[in-house]
DNA sequence: ATAATAGTGTCTGTGAGACAGTATTCT
DNA sequence: AGAATACTGTCTCACAGACACTATTAT
C-alpha cells in the first residue's frame, strides 16, 4: 500500500463509482466535495520487555522527516477492515493477528492537504511471529516505544495516546493481552504484559490468583528453562473458557 | 441535513478541495475513486417508560418507505462531530446533549447506490428538554422502541444492535445514564432509566446504596410530589465529584 | 382506612489486595 | 553454596446481592 503522504499518480479527476441500480434511479452520488478516507493501522508488540508501535519515516512533505502511523486509501472496492488488513500485511508480512476498529479522525486540517478522514485500527502482535516474518529493517520503519516516542506527523501523537487509552481499558475485561504473547507462554511473561502496558508493578501472588481462578489458561505440561533457575510452566490460552476475566 | 438517501444533485463532478501547499508541493490527491462519507446519529430517549430511538422514513430509493437513522452528508469544512451536531440540531432541535463517537462502518455494497462510509454517532437526550424543542412530528419522523424496531434500512438494524451494546457497557462504569434524565430526578427514575436499559429489574435497595456511595449525587433538598403516595427526594448530579461508579 | 410509592439495614459470600517464605534449577 | 527465578496461602476489607418492613402522602 501506498504510504500514506508520498505524492500520488497525475491530475486526473477519480472517477466516482456508481452502481447500475444507482443509475438506473438516476441517483447522483457526486454533488459534494468529498473527503478523502484512509485507514491507520498502529500496530503494536512487546519488544524488549517493552510495548512498542511500528511508526514510518516520512519521506515528502507534509511533516517530511517525521515519523507517521502507518496507512493508506481505501480502495473502492474493500471493507475497512479488509484495508487495514492489507496495510498490516504490507508493512509486517503477518496475517491473522488481532485487528480493532478503534477511533474515526477526521477534522478538518489535520493534514495540510486536504481533508482527510481517516479510521484507525489497531493490531496486536505477538513478538513470536513479528520476528520470524520479513522485519521490513529499512531505514524508513521502525519500532518505537509507546513511552519515548519521536515528534510525530500529523495528529498521530493524539492518536497513539488514544489507542494506549483503549488498550489499557480492555486489559482486565478482555483477553486482549494474550494477543500479544506467542501460543505458549508462562504466567510471569503474561504478568509482565500487564506490567508494561498498566505501567505498574503488580503482585506476582494475587495476579496468578486471579487469572487461573478464571480458567482460561491451560497448562500445557511442557515447562520453559532458561538461565540458572527453577524452570516455569508454560500455559496456552484456552479460547473455549470464555471468561472476561 | 439532507436525509441520507434523498436524491441530490445535478451530475457535476464534486470539485476537489486542494489547499494552496499542496499545489505548492505538486500533491495530487485526486487519483483514488473515493468513497463517500456520511455520519449517521443515532439518538435515543427515555419517553413512556421506554428506551427510544429517532429513525426516519425513507422517501426514495434505495429502500423506500423503510426507516432509518437520521445522518447526512460531512461538510468539506466541517469537523465529524460538527456535522453530527448539526444533524442533531436539524431533527430535534436540542443542542448541548451527549454525544459520542460510536463507531464507522464501510463495508462495500451496505450502500446500493455507491460506496458510503458512515461515522456513527449517538446522542442521549433527556425527555424533558425533547418535549421543550420543536418535536417534527411529521408523518415521516419517528420515536420507536430499540426493542420493538420496524424494519430498516441499510445496515442500520446492525448500528442500532452496536449502539444498544456500547450503552450497556459503559452504564455502569460511567456516568452515560444521567444524560437521559433531567436535571433534577429521583432515585428510582434513575434506577428505571438503569433497568430499561439493561432490561432487567434491580434491587431497589441495592441500587440506592451502590449509588449513594458513591457521592455523585447531591440532595436538592426538593421533592417531587405526584400521585397519593409519599413524595421523593430530587437529586441533582454532581460532576464535581467524579466517580465512575 | 386504603392505596400507592418512598425509604431503610443486615447478613453472607466473593473477590481484591497486602504480605513472606519455600522450591527448583544451574554453575 | 550461591544465584536466580518459580511457586504457594492467609488474612482483611470492601462490595454485591438476597431479602421485608416502615414512612408519608392523597383520597
Amino acid at each position: 500500500m501506498e504510504e500514506q503522504g508520498t505524492s500520488v499518480g497525475n491530475n486526473m479527476q477519480g472517477r466516482l463509482r456508481v452502481t447500475k441500480e444507482a443509475e438506473e434511479h438516476h441517483y447522483d452520488v457526486s454533488k459534494y466535495e468529498r473527503p478523502s478516507v484512509t485507514i491507520d493501522v498502529v500496530m503494536m508488540s512487546l519488544r524488549q520487555r517493552d510495548l512498542q508501535v511500528l511508526l514510518i519515516k516520512r519521506r515528502s512533505w507534509p511533516f517530511e522527516g517525521m515519523w507517521a502511523i502507518p496507512g493508506g486509501f481505501v480502495n473502492i472496492d474493500e471493507s475497512l477492515e479488509d484495508a487495514a488488513k492489507r496495510e498490516l500485511q504490507e508493512e509486517t508480512g503477518v496475517q491473522d493477528v488481532y485487528l480493532e476498529q478503534l477511533y474515526t479522525f477526521g477534522d478538518p486540517g489535520r493534514d495540510p492537504r486536504t481533508r482527510v478522514i481517516t479510521v484507525v485500527y489497531f493490531a496486536l502482535l505477538d513478538s513470536e511471529r513479528l520476528q520470524v516474518s520479513a522485519a521490513s529493517d529499512a531505514a524508513d520503519v521502525g519500532w518505537f516505544s509507546v513511552y519515548d516516542l519521536p515528534p510525530l506527523a500529523f495528529d498521530h501523537e493524539k492518536i497513539l495516546q488514544y489507542t494506549l487509552g483503549r488498550l489499557r481499558g480492555k486489559l482486565d475485561y478482555t483477553t486482549i493481552a494474550f494477543n500479544l504473547l506467542p501460543e505458549r507462554f508462562t504466567l510471569r511473561e503474561l504478568q509482565r504484559v500487564y506490567e508494561i502496558i498498566l505501567h505498574k508493578k503488580m503482585d506476582k501472588r494475587n495476579f496468578r490468583k486471579k487469572i487461573l481462578s478464571t480458567g482460561i489458561l491451560e497448562d500445557t505440561g511442557a515447562k520453559k528453562m532458561e538461565g540458572t533457575h527453577r524452570p516455569a510452566r508454560l500455559y496456552r490460552f484456552n479460547p473455549a473458557a470464555e471468561s472476561q476475566l
